[in-house]
DNA sequence: TCAACACCCCCATCTTTATGGGATACCGGC
DNA sequence: GCCGGTATCCCATAAAGATGGGGGTGTTGA
């Protein structure tokens, strides 16, 4: 038996979804409102849903903060996103907060069905279009070839700086004579446009070099 | 129609996989190979499939390294993986590499070629295991509540350090002395067993303050 | 061939940091 | 009440860093 919730403020959205689930076979859908808030008024250890069907787009607490929030006090429950809105934005944010899922709202109800059945099962339901972003979060790698503006021992020398070490040491790493190292910093400096090296090191570990 | 390679060492899944697209209306299924030496012999600009099954254990060449080859030379291939390993940094280094889908060899044909077809419409085929851990990748957010052994103070000025500030500004930006600056990072580096600011700094974003 | 870089080294000077020592005060827990 | 931790300040000194200048060598591409 799965316990199911539904934050959701369009009524007739909300009541669609509990009256199909309630007709599943193995699904409990007794929690039902329209607004974050509303939710954790209800919400109690003995009455905690383990899936927790999510709007986004709420009056009040934002759907995003409504996760965390959960999330914080109920950290087993399961949410899933079920929105419109499909900005990279929103999707990541979610996540971020805690979400397992994410749905667009689009997906008929036979598959929300599914996709509550898939989390029970270690899975994560994602609409095609979500998961493709997902994805795409991580392609970046095939980035636009920053062309960093450094040479390549000036790059080195920046590693030597993210890695703490004085000039001298990088002096040694590097096999160079500490003026030499001096004379690269220099260079860094006015490429990058800082003026220390701790702007070296926070672009750096950016990613912004 | 939609034209499919796969790079399949183990001959009896290679073909079974091929008889089984073959079979299936709206698939072409011409290029069979079992290492990624052989992929890379036979493809060429005219003879490209949209999508690409790849197996990751191969002999030569891995997957991966597959992965990024390809998709280098042929940047809008589609390229599932199609693999028995199930670990974190298989699947992050394949898609990074760019993988478009993830599927567990346990992944009965049909959900194959159902997988395809969702890649055609724009989505991201992933076995549920494979898609609750990419989720799970964004979770971290719901961090471990690192105990940071700093007081609130002291993270003010590691994050005064970290923008690149002099102790002056920082003094400034906090309204207090230079000497408390001074005072704060002796203990600041005293807690975090550092012994400069670019230690502070890299601590910091690397996310272990 | 010449200009543009990357790379190597040296010097001088000034500022900033790092590190040690102090002093005073508030707060919470034992 | 005393102690540990936090916070606020002050002083002194040595080390490290920032910035300006000056030399060179080599490769590369217009």
């Amino acid at each position: 038996m799965i316990f199911v919730g539904i934050v959701e403020d369009d009524q007739e959205i909300r009541n669609g979804i509990v009256s199909f689930l309630s007709k599943q076979p193995g699904f409990v859908c007794d929690l039902a409102v329209g607004s974050v808030e509303e939710l954790l008024a209800s919400l109690s250890s003995e009455n905690s849903p383990q899936v927790l069907i999510m709007d986004l787009g709420l009056p009040g607490m934002s759907g995003v903060e409504g996760i965390s929030f959960v999330k914080s006090r109920y950290p087993e429950m399961d949410i899933v996103v079920f929105s419109v809105y499909n900005d990279p934005k929103k999707i990541f944010d979610s996540l971020c907060a805690g979400a397992t899922g994410y749905l667009l709202k689009n997906t008929p109800f036979n598959e929300l069905k599914e996709g509550i059945e898939l989390l029970a099962k270690g899975g994560s339901p994602m609409s095609p279009q979500i998961a493709r972003k997902v994805i795409d979060f991580f392609k970046p790698a095939k980035k636009i070839e920053k062309i960093s503006p450094l040479s390549d021992k000036e790059k080195e020398i920046v590693v030597g700086l993210v890695d703490g070490l004085s000039y001298k040491l990088i002096a040694d790493r590097l096999s160079i004579s500490i003026e030499t190292v001096r004379f690269h910093i220099k260079n860094i400096y006015r490429k990058l446009h800082v003026h220390g090296k701790a702007e070296v090191i926070t672009k750096s570990l950016r990613g912004e070099i």
